[in-house]
DNA sequence: GATGAATGAGCTTTCATTCAT
DNA sequence: CATGAATGAAAGCTCATTCAT
């Protein structure tokens, strides 16, 4: 038993040591990819700012592309969730309807995005919003947030609209939205993001209502 | 006179033999940027596919992403300018107000893009939509283009509606339908053009009632 | 003395273990080596397919190149005593004389490679005969196989050949077999081992004729 | 017409730079192949040793192998056309018959070997005799060569000997000579090549005669 | 203007070997 | 004894760009 337990915790050590290694690598990459850009930085610029070995990183990822998504869809998780709790909250305290709770989650994405323009970029780059789509629709770590959009627009479903309009509406939003993002968030033409955002909100809105 | 007459003509024909050889270095970059894509086509590819030497390339462009955008605004300015021609024509012909024509112009690019997809993939795939409005934006050969929208809307404005209004719905528009051909034409997912195309149109049509 | 035994027992139980481990990766190595060839092998191949650790390899074996020469030399001990048996069997029912008792040995030979390629090859890409017939001619574990192929050749001895000539003769004889095994039975070109056989073996009668 | 000429000369002067150049990189390759062997070469240290860049290189060749081949085929086509014109004279001179002739051919080339065993080590490690047998077979450069040798064998052909046997006993004779050029020209051992010379040529004789 | 040979920095990836655990 | 994470040298190869002709 107790000699069970000594190989427990040098096993969890070294997967501690490991993890450890792995996440300075994230990090690493994480900040070359969004202050010099994807095709400047390379392998070895990420192992030499994590500290490690240039064959190390390839201990841990195939290739740069490998270590680009996993750090896109980790940072997008982070962010989904995080912005679920909040819709939850405030749609359980404020007691409100289903066009509130989108438009709160969406909110919430836009002041997310605002103040961390590099990740949108980063995604936007080398991701398309498409794909993106994609990866994060089989996506079992946001299964989630998914049934919370679900609920959400439950609403609308016990209303009488058929379930396949809301959906496409809702494919609707997301499109517009992300593509908005994009221009007004990064580029800041034509408009800025708090000079668009009432009319994005007013056109959320017809979309939604009936 | 004469001499200089030879002198023109002599000019000319060099001109058109320069005429030529840039041309067939947009004609075979094109072709190779839409079947192997960006990275894959090397500067040699380009200058072996249209019959000249590698340095000649260096005489006409300046790099891979010279040519790049170069093919991309010329193709777009031929796009727009015809979908303009065929708007005015349709608008004048059924005397269409300002929701149909946009409508029509719309669906104009919609059938262009779905059946020249890999023009839709090259610029998305180098050039973010936000990006290339704002270069169409400042197009001189697309001036027309432009005055024939303005024409377009001025329905709304003799209406009452504020300038700002109508900017602010018309760039909501123009985001909107870049990301859904992408997503639908390119990806087909989660929803295929056409099936996409009547939500997409209902939603034109709220963005643009009172 | 009841003591001694069991550090005994336990000392064989670790030796056993350490021969089962070297074992395994010699069958590794000796696969991995006849299929991928060697430098397509990779240490990590062999210590995976023989279920230990990569640095569990260097306990064992110096490099690659070492636990190559050591199969090839095991394996080649295996075949010539199997060889040596075979003949001195054949040779005492028959009660054949040298020449056939040569003739058959280099013919269970033949056929021991001609159904075993991979070993054949991997002895000529790897080791080349001259190299070879060195390793053994020093080997102690062939010391049998050396005193029969003296026996062998007594007769001639006996009947007045000087013996210099005599082992000339079979280096001879045993440089050709070998350049013939490896053009006729790996390349097969330009005969194979069945079209050249009569040849050869008409080629050795003569050599051994007075 | 001097315009071409000119041309004609231009062009010259550049395939000539381009053959040197071409040279160098032969002269390098073969003075580090045989010096430091073929693995511990590397593609820089020969472009290093011609006095051209790294990528010089692969404009003249596809890698190593590409390079070492060619200068293998090179060196032989060499070394047999001059044993070739050797034996002519000699048989001419002599008035040779067909095993003298064959045996000065043979005596020639273990001569040339044993003052160039760098070159001998080349082609054996690198290619084995069978492969190599192969390539010179099919070499539109040595037709002169195979003339001589079919010439030679024409004696035996008009005294009624089967080609077939011809041709199976010409084999084992380039077998037997490779193997034992190798054997004792670079190892010398278990005997040099003066040693087993004239057991070599006895054998040599014995094949030959009827 | 046109050519294409030459350049060489730069990148990816592999893998034998070590050594702390 | 056994492990396997970490190392980092090393090699192959590409390709944008230059420049002598």
């Amino acid at each position: 038993m107790e000699h069970a337990g000594d190989e427990d915790s040098k096993m969890n050590k070294i997967n501690a040591k490991k993890l450890l290694k792995r996440n300075k690598l994230y990090d690493a990459a994480y900040e070359l990819f969004t202050t010099k850009g994807m095709t400047e930085t390379v392998i070895e610029d990420i192992a030499k700012k994590a500290g490690v070995a240039k064959g190390t990183f390839y201990l841990y990822f195939k290739d740069k592309y490998d270590i680009l998504n996993k750090i896109i869809y980790r940072k997008s998780v982070t962010v989904l969730k995080q912005t679920m709790d909040a819709t939850e909250s405030k749609v359980k305290a404020e007691n409100a309807g289903m066009v509130d709770g989108v438009l709160f989650f969406i909110d919430y994405l836009i002041a997310y995005f605002k103040s961390n323009k590099k990740m949108l970029r980063l995604i936007h780059k080398n991701l398309s919003w498409g794909l993106y789509r994609k990866i994060l629709a089989d996506s079992d770590d946001l299964l989630e947030v998914k049934g919370m959009l679900q609920r959400l627009t439950d609403e609308y479903r016990t209303g009488g609209v058929n379930n396949d309009v809301i959906e496409k509406n809702m494919y609707i939003i997301i499109e517009l939205v992300s593509s908005i993002c994009y221009s007004s968030i990064i580029l800041e033409e034509p408009y800025t993001i708090d000079e668009i955002k009432p009319t994005l909100y007013k056109t959320i809105r017809k979309i939604l209502s009936k």
